[in-house]
DNA sequence: GGATGGCTATACAGAGTGCCCAGTGATTTC
DNA sequence: GAAATCACTGGGCACTCTGTATAGCCATCC
């Protein structure tokens, strides 16, 4: 059910470089097309690999910016809220927690001053109490994901 | 400088269906395959699309419960956390925040009592002087990027 | 012993990629 | 106004990869 050591090499080389192919994966691995290709199908059959999506930077789009909302909602608001946040497209994600927070959301802007804008999009709606928000100054580790995949084949 | 609509189109087009290929991309845009090509290039040397690695599901891989911690952090002792938490697989990414806390980092863990060994493993540190946890109920807007590439080809 | 599952090795047709070129229309420059 | 520049079109060519299928080998599980 979990992935094995040539699964994690697999991943990682594909990490490093989307292009190669399954044939040239298959080569670096030292072992045949075949059983990369039947690798690959099954890790992206059990859900372990999602897709191959082009991993889209905000800053070069313009919106170099990056801030996290803490937001608490009144009671039974919940799905206008989420609704409301899914169409604004400076939110990036959004997760509903435990803790002091109902929610949190990872906003970007165009600048400091077109955060403003965007808090008051995201805060200005009935059901949104109270919010909190947390610049990014720094991204000392940026999202990833191959140490704990190797992490994962260990056992 | 920006992106226009049919880098948008392009980017959503590969978003949906990473596997088309530059060829069917042209077909379904309308465009001429050097046309679809070019854009492609200009899209990944402005460095609006950093790659085509593979989404990986940390659910998949044994890790279904997600968690954000705001980390407090002793006068200078910034560098010895980052190296600290870029050293535990479980980070998922790490950033240092204007605010109350001074950074700010997503885990994960095989379950809700794992992630308390994640924690003591994260904030088991001397330099780290307070971390409060959210952890992840729902996840009614997955990290996404189409909105915000529609907005920016708008202007 | 027989079945099952994973891996190797090989083959073939179809499709896509990288790269080239010539022509066209629109916009900018002199 | 004329020339140059730029993006796009449409075509072609050699090469490579993909999808798919084959058969044989080996270890494990009943």
């Amino acid at each position: 059910m979990g992935i094995d050591g040539l699964d994690a090499r697999l991943i990682e080389l594909l990490a490093d470089e989307p292009r190669i192919g399954v044939l040239e994966a298959s080569r670096r691995l030292g072992v045949a097309r075949g059983t990369a290709q039947a690798r690959l199908d099954r890790l992206r059959a059990q859900g372990v690999i999602r897709g191959f999506g082009p991993e889209v930077d905000p800053a070069a789009l313009g919106y170099p910016v990056t801030a996290f909302a803490t937001l608490e909602i009144k009671q039974g608001q919940g799905a206008s809220v989420r609704t409301h946040l899914a169409g604004v497209p400076e939110v990036l994600e959004l997760h509903t927690t435990t803790g002091h927070g109902d929610m949190l959301c990872r906003l970007v802007a165009r600048s400091n001053a077109d955060l403003q804008r965007v808090i008051d999009l995201v805060v200005g709606f009935e059901g949104i109490v109270r919010a909190s928000t947390a610049i990014v100054m720094e991204n000392p580790v940026p999202l990833r994901i191959i140490p704990l995949v190797q992490q994962a084949a260990l056992d």
